[in-house]
DNA sequence: CGCGCAATGTTATATAGTAACGTAATCGCA
DNA sequence: TGCGATTACGTTACTATATAACATTGCGCG
C-alpha cells in the first residue's frame, strides 16, 4: 500500500511529539533532512495535511505551525491555549462552546464546517513566574 | 504629526472596503502600486498592523489575508464566518462566549489576552444555492 | 504483459513577512 | 532659535511559508 506516505506520517508525527511547542513545516523538513538528505517541502506538507486531516496534529492558524495532538480522541475540533511567553500549548475540549457558536453563526444562516479557536495569553506557569518579579 | 503613516492606513482602508471579502496584503500592495509606485512591503504592514490594532482592520489568521471591520464597534473581538464557496466573511460579536471560553481554558490557569475565532464554512445564500442543485 | 490510475518525488516558483539600516521629521530643552 | 535625541518612515534585501506543475514510480487489473 502506500507504505511511503505512511512511513512520512511516522517521522512526522515522532518528531512533533519530541516538541511541546509548535513548530513549523520548515523545522520539521530540516530536522528529517537530517536523516533524510533529499525530501523536500511538498512531502512534508503533503504528510502534514494527512495528518491534520486525521486529527493527530493540529495545524496552529495564528502561528503557520503544526503541534501533535495531545489528547486521547483525536478527530474532535480542538482549542488551542497558546502562551505567548514560553510557546506551550495546551488543548481544550468544548463541545458546549461549539454548540454556542454554531448556534451564534447559525443565526445567519451559515453552516459551519470547520472551526479555528485559539487563544493567545499567558500560561499557569509563566503567568506565576511574573506575578512573582 | 505622523500624517504619511496616517494617510497610508486611509488609503488602505479605502481599498480593503472595496471588497467584501479578506485580501492578502500583497493584493493590497498591487493595489496601491496603481497610484503609488514605490511602495514597499513593509509599509503595507506597518499600517495593516497599526490597522489591526486600533480594531479597523482583521486578520482573518486562517486565511494569512486581512478585511475591514464592518461592524459599527471596532475594538473587540470579532467571531469571523468565513465561506468557502463565495469567500464572503461575516463578523459576529458574542461576549457569553467568550467568557464561556475564557472559563473554560482559565481551569488551568491561563490567562486569555487575545482571542482568535474563525469559522469556516457555507453561507445561507451559498448553502441554498447547492441544495436547488 | 502492459495499460491506466493514483501516490510520490522533484523542480521551480509563488506568496507572505521581516530584519536591518539609512534618512527625515519631531520633540525636549537650554 | 538651535541642536541633540528620539521616533517614524523609506528602502533594500532577505527569510519563511506554501504550492503548482510535471516526472516518475509502483500497483491493480484485464
Amino acid at each position: 500500500m502506500n507504505t511511503r506516505g505512511e512511513m512520512w506520517q511516522a517521522e512526522i508525527l515522532r518528531v512533533l511529539n519530541r516538541h511541546h511547542t509548535p513548530i513549523s513545516a520548515y523545522d520539521v523538513l530540516e530536522t528529517l533532512r537530517e536523516t533524510h538528505e533529499k525530501i523536500s517541502p511538498p512531502t512534508i506538507y503533503r504528510a502534514l495535511s494527512a495528518l491534520t486531516k486525521r486529527g493527530r496534529v493540529h495545524r496552529v492558524e495564528s502561528l503557520n505551525a503544526f503541534i501533535a495532538c495531545q489528547c486521547g480522541q483525536h478527530q474532535h475540533t480542538s482549542i488551542l491555549s497558546i502562551c505567548e511567553d514560553c510557546g506551550a500549548v495546551e488543548e481544550s475540549v468544548a463541545p458546549k462552546i461549539l454548540k454556542d457558536l454554531s448556534s451564534v453563526i447559525g443565526k445567519s444562516g451559515f453552516s459551519p464546517m470547520r472551526h479555528v479557536i485559539e487563544v493567545h495569553g499567558t500560561c499557569a506557569s509563566c503567568g506565576s513566574r511574573k506575578a512573582q518579579s
